[in-house]
DNA sequence: CTGTTAGCGCCTTCAT
DNA sequence: ATGAAGGCGCTAACAG
């Protein structure tokens, strides 16, 4: 029924072995026999059985990344870089890797059973984007299955995620505290006092961090000083727009919103001008990432801008080990801070009318 | 080394059959062996090996996503969709299928390769979204791949994109013609008769469907009338706002402009706003997809919303085998206009200043 | 319900 | 440079 490397051989009157090595191209064949075997292929209109070869040469093409939702561009820009990179040795076409990007949805059991998934078909790498739930229960568990994946020859990448001790993961991690920081120094620079901080979820480690880094920049150490301000949400623009609403009922006189991320930022825009505020006139609004939308925002939105394709690009090559990894294993990628126009000074009476 | 299914089997006490019956949970199994085996799994830290039974069923649990462009929210949200639907029955972790999303970046050679090497897969699925470039010889290739897909068994779902005929595949394809249309009709409805149009790459299915539908609107036929005010270039904001600036060059009186996509009108309004244009006072502006961030444009954007998740999702549970395909496998996905903030009457003295 | 027996299609030493 | 042969790890009939 169904065309097999015999059959290829047959017609081009060479021994499997012979079509094999042609199809792989790792040895010397000559090329007269080459053009016969490619000939037969095309004739027969073969095409590789993939499940047969990786068992065989007990590897695979398959290069697996990890996202937590690839409708957000945040990931899918992170995912499309790393997948430019995974283009096999001479870019041709068949000699390419695939990318098997997994949704996640930022649930901590399914990034396991994705990793399980993973590991059953053997990628030759996986890439892991974006923030980490943070409890000692799935820290642990994924300790344990990326250990076993980096020792099963699997090239592990963290991009924009902090690195997994002890598991031969290499890091990519991004500097979501300085960022945060810096945000907060620029609205404090401006003369911003009653700052309200809109944050991520509560258990994930880009939330920790960024909130960590405003509340530094705030000058407040670590657990001190209150937190009437801030309020967590998911990382959408639905959770901007309710929180923005609930610190608006918790402090009308704020005069700044920090997002979580430039979409919660948006969100949180909305929410402002349904309540008849201005940006920045009234409160100035900073998100994080700098998607490409943010410049379109109006006015236009003050963030930090991660290079994500960068980040995946690069994450991409470790994985294909055409690029070294960072020293130790671990890198920390800065963000910049885009001053834009949705941040200005607050106004002088020091309260947003409603 | 690596721990085999016959490693579980004799810790188990039982045959390789055994231990695979448990695990594909396929076939009766006395509890009390099922148990034994799974302890077994578990004290092993035994992981199924993908590509030997792969081979040996001559399935696979993999299914192709095509994608013009992963980064872009358009797509992020079908692919999302898609995958949200093809976990395996019981949802449970392991009887998952894992998706390959494959970033074409809207060239038909990289389509053409990453169908092969989902041939090569023995994909069980493959869903392909967006539109396709559109020539006779691309069509010839894609009618006999995705033949010789469907042919292996392979389900092949066409999301938002046409039918190709002959093939066996299912297509939902988006009535872009009539978002198109609808579109024009509701700028003319707005007294507006001086209409910019920002095309799509001239190959693709989804801008020339588009681009039709405007026309109708217009009251124009098939290659009738002429088409000064039609600029063509790529799905992005660059492209919205380089061919602005070239409309406003040969018509400073427009009053309007219609783009490709969301992304497009984007960088159409800030063009817009570069030149000292109000909208929607000076121009109107209209897009099409109503991606996310475009309600938060300032002001809103009209735009055509085509339920892409939904779509997405269909796809995903027909190329599952979980939903009877359309009648002839063919359906037609509408579009709804949502009429915004950036688009108004033309103004009276029908000339914008620059 | 469980064990036995053959392959699935390819890669890879080992010869030649 | 090419051929021969064994096995990669699992599943799918068949028996029992």
């Amino acid at each position: 029924m169904t065309v097999t490397l015999a059959d290829v051989a047959a017609r081009a009157k060479v021994s499997p072995a012979t079509v094999s090595r042609v199809l792989n191209g790792n040895y010397p064949v000559a090329a007269s026999t080459r053009a016969r075997v490619l000939r037969a292929v095309e004739e027969l209109d073969y095409v590789l059985n993939g499940p047969a070869s990786s068992l065989a040469a007990a590897t695979s093409d398959l290069v697996g990344i990890l996202v937590n939702d690839i409708a957000d561009p945040f990931f899918g820009i992170m995912a499309g870089a790393v997948q430019s990179e995974i283009v096999g040795p001479g870019g041709r076409a068949g000699g390419e890797r695939l990318a098997v990007v997994c949704n996640t949805g930022g649930s901590p059991e399914r990034e396991l059973t994705y990793l399980t998934l993973l590991q059953r078909q053997r990628a030759a790498a996986v890439v892991l984007t974006g923030g980490a739930v943070d409890s000692a229960e799935h820290n642990a568990a994924m300790t344990a299955k990326l250990r076993r994946l980096t020792d099963a020859g699997t090239r592990v990448v963290l991009c924009g995620r902090p690195p997994v001790p002890g598991t031969g993961a290499v890091a990519l991690a991004f500097d979501n505290h300085g960022g945060g920081q810096r945000l907060t120094e620029h609205l404090a620079s401006l003369g911003h006092r009653r700052i309200g901080y809109i944050a991520g979820p509560p258990s994930r480690t880009t939330t920790r961090e960024r909130l960590a880094g405003h509340r530094a920049g705030l000058g407040l150490g670590e657990g001190e000083g209150p937190d009437e301000l801030v309020v967590h949400g998911s990382y959408d623009r639905q959770a901007g727009y309710d929180a923005t609403i609930e610190l608006l009922r918790r402090d009308p006189g704020l005069t700044a919103v920090l997002a979580a991320n430039d979409t919660v930022a948006l969100g949180a825009c909305a929410a402002l001008r349904d309540q008849g505020l201005r940006i920045p006139q009234d409160v100035s609004v900073a998100g994080f990432d700098d998607l490409p939308f943010s410049v379109d925002a109006m006015p236009a939105l003050t963030t930090v801008r991660l290079p994500l394709f960068e980040a995946g690009a690069r994450a991409g090559r470790i994985a294909m080990g055409r690029e070294e990894p960072p020293p130790g294993g671990i890198a920390k990628v800065r963000g910049e801070l885009m001053v834009r126009g949705s941040t200005g000074a607050p106004r002088r009476d020091g309260a947003a009318s409603r």
